[in-house]
DNA sequence: GTTTTATGTCAGTCATGTTGACATTTTGCC
DNA sequence: GGCAAAATGTCAACATGACTGACATAAAAC
């Protein structure tokens, strides 16, 4: 009586548990896709949101603090102490904006560059490996299902200028 | 200087910025994905925690504390807190196994069960927007793609039994 | 010249994770 | 029968990363 469920009637013309199997896929993968870089992080005393931090400006060399709390979708105290600490030690730099200078550019230092690759290195790894083993076909159909699960692709990331 | 790097010698054929954009892919992803139960939750007093122990509960009646934290990774003392309030609060139910009386089996009341219903329907609506936006082949190089990308899919689901 | 914007900061709170230590009940083995 | 191991619970302290609310400053914009 517990475990047998009829269909929702908004479900499509897939089974629930196909769905389901979904909701858990992406749990286990995230949850691995996170854990590796934990250690190198918690070696500098370092949590995920530095990571996040780390990553997103060495994607986006020169980005204002506005862009980058639209990306992680935090609030600004939040993203103070983590980037005051990233500063503080080195790993990034601010700079004010040449026509606007309210704005603190944001950018890794050499040494905050270096961190970022073997950071990411670990990850970019995974997927590697993941993409290899899937073929180009299959990483095509991830890419196309990933990004309809997501809210707007085009938000976020680059729509924001 | 800082933005043209040469390819990692490891990272297979393809190239870094289309591994990259899969790390991005996986974080705005799983951002969006879990952002909405939420509110939810949050009416009930409850985060997200509480939501996958309910998830986990719900899909395996009768599954011990053990399992359960197989299933999570984390600590007994972190489960403690949360299943100790959506027992308390009469979602979740506790009853000796009968073989091995140490065990308390895990299962949701017919309260949790609607709570279930109610949270998971959100993501199971995302999911089956984006399986029929993408079409069944890019749904199964989704699924392909995802396993690939988790540590061991056989293990922590239904593999320690 | 006033208002708005970009950013910073102080203070308090909450949710969720951690480690370490110890208790209880039951099982399983010798 | 008795003792070790297992399944679970609990207390205490702490770290991280999120939140709200309030206020401050400098520069841009109208």
């Amino acid at each position: 009586m517990t475990d047998i469920k009829p269909p929702p009637p908004h479900a499509g013309h897939f089974h629930e548990g196909q769905l389901r199997e979904a909701i858990e896929m992406l749990f286990f993968a995230y949850r691995d896709f996170t854990s590796e870089p934990d250690a190198l992080l918690a070696g500098q005393g370092f949590g995920r949101a530095h990571h996040r931090v780390i990553y997103f400006v060495g994607r986006h060399p020169g980005m204002t603090v506005s862009e980058l709390l639209g990306i992680l979708r935090i609030t600004k105290q939040s993203l103070a102490r983590v980037l005051r600490e990233l500063v503080d030690q080195g790993f990034v730099a601010q700079a004010p904006g040449e026509r606007d200078k309210r704005q603190r550019r944001l950018s890794l230092t050499s040494k905050g560059l270096a961190f970022e690759r073997a950071l990411t290195e670990r990850q970019l790894t995974r997927i590697a490996k993941a993409y290899a083993a899937a073929g180009p076909q299959a990483v095509e159909g991830f890419r196309k299902t990933l990004l309809a699960i997501t809210d707007d692709p085009s938000l976020g990331r680059k729509g924001m200028s």
